[in-house]
DNA sequence: TTGATAAATGAATGAGTATTCATTCAAATT
DNA sequence: AATTTGAATGAATACTCATTCATTTATCAA
């Protein structure tokens, strides 16, 4: 009976299979230990493997947290893109679902949060990162801002410009995921929803009703 | 009475003062360097004095850094209260006087927003830090929803509540703040201030105006 | 001046960690 | 089976950094 059901695992993977496991479990690492104390040992052991096993992969820990950023910042593209399409051809429709995407546990949890602002305490310093972050927002601020001049357009509205509003709006969410992040107790996303439709309700009233 | 001669300035200073020197340094170097890769060598050496000063001073590198957080949140709050103060009476002024005050250049510069950035993003895995943002954060939250709450009494407005209203507010300039630390050459205090005014002349219309 | 006290230094210590690499192992190929 | 290949290991290396402390320097009281 030298070997049971827990028998060592020792296996091998494809490449691509190992960088994603690594980066799963760094983003693990990251939420429980912060990104400082995070090491390559501690992810190694997160993942089940050997020591060197992340410079094998990814050549260098920098290498390794460059691209769990760009993993993170794809999985929240994916998810966006996602809600966009299904949420049909009507802008209120899509701004809307936008939104609560936003809120959503599956997008706003602390352990994903907890990695975002991780990597955020270290744009100033990271240039590489600062690009990253730049170019994916740069997206979502120009769907939204179309969204917004749509039911400008639509709505004939006179005292705001898409811009504008587009900036609220994204950037209340960032606000709240901070709250969530800093006040995990208080925090409930149906107060965080009324906080975003306080603003679609009173802007843009012909398309929010606030019932 | 600035320490600048050329001469060597080995000086005995109090303990206070000390104490203050470093954590300016400490500041400077998590601004240019990051949380991470700020070490206890670059504070000295950013505040002219030797090697094992900080542990002189706050017997730990934990400490230090602690104390620096809760120097940054009370420079914010001494901010936010004179500004209060100097706003007068009515609610309407020291509202709009808060959300200008949290994009000033003073506040919202990017050395400081990196600092800010770098400690939120330590909070979900070091429990103090967490505890010292929100326990100030509970402070502005309670005066912006009283705020909001004589405003919507005063104007008699129906649709929307004061706490909703206070958490869109604030959740606003943290949003900013980010957007200011990602995307610093597209960035202008005077758009972020339209995406405020956004929600304030439509909310609150018999209070503010858009001219 | 002198001695006492506190402040500051900076070399030494030791814990920790990214990276390397000779070796081991599993699977595919012959 | 035997051989080849590349994934994976984990001990060793080289280095960084927080912390300590014996020593030096400044300040002040007597």
């Amino acid at each position: 009976m030298a070997t049971t059901a827990t028998a060592k695992p020792r296996r091998t993977a494809s490449r691509e299979a190992r960088r994603r496991q690594l980066i799963d479990a760094t983003m693990k690492c990251i939420a429980r230990k912060g990104m400082g104390s995070t090491t390559l040992g501690d992810v190694a052991k997160e993942a089940g493997l050997s020591q060197g096993i992340v410079n094998l992969h990814f050549e260098s820990k920098d290498n390794l947290l460059t691209e769990t950023l760009r993993t993170l910042a794809g999985e929240y593209r994916e998810n966006f893109n996602k809600t966009l399409e299904k949420s049909g051809p009507r802008p209120a429709d899509s701004l809307l679902a936008l939104m609560e995407s936003d809120l959503r546990p599956s997008i706003c949890d602390r352990q994903k949060l907890a990695i975002w602002f991780a990597f955020w305490g270290e744009v100033k310093s990271r240039p590489t990162y600062r690009r990253i972050c730049d170019e994916y927002d740069n997206y979502y601020d120009s769907v939204v801002e179309r969204l917004c001049a749509d039911l400008i357009e639509d709505g004939e509205y006179e005292n705001i410009d898409a811009a504008a509003a587009a900036e609220a709006l994204t950037s209340m969410t960032n606000g709240l995921w901070l709250s969530c992040l800093i006040s995990p107790q208080g925090w409930d996303r149906h107060k965080a929803m009324n906080a975003v439709m306080s603003y679609l309700t009173n802007v843009f009233p012909k398309h929010y009703s606030n019932g």
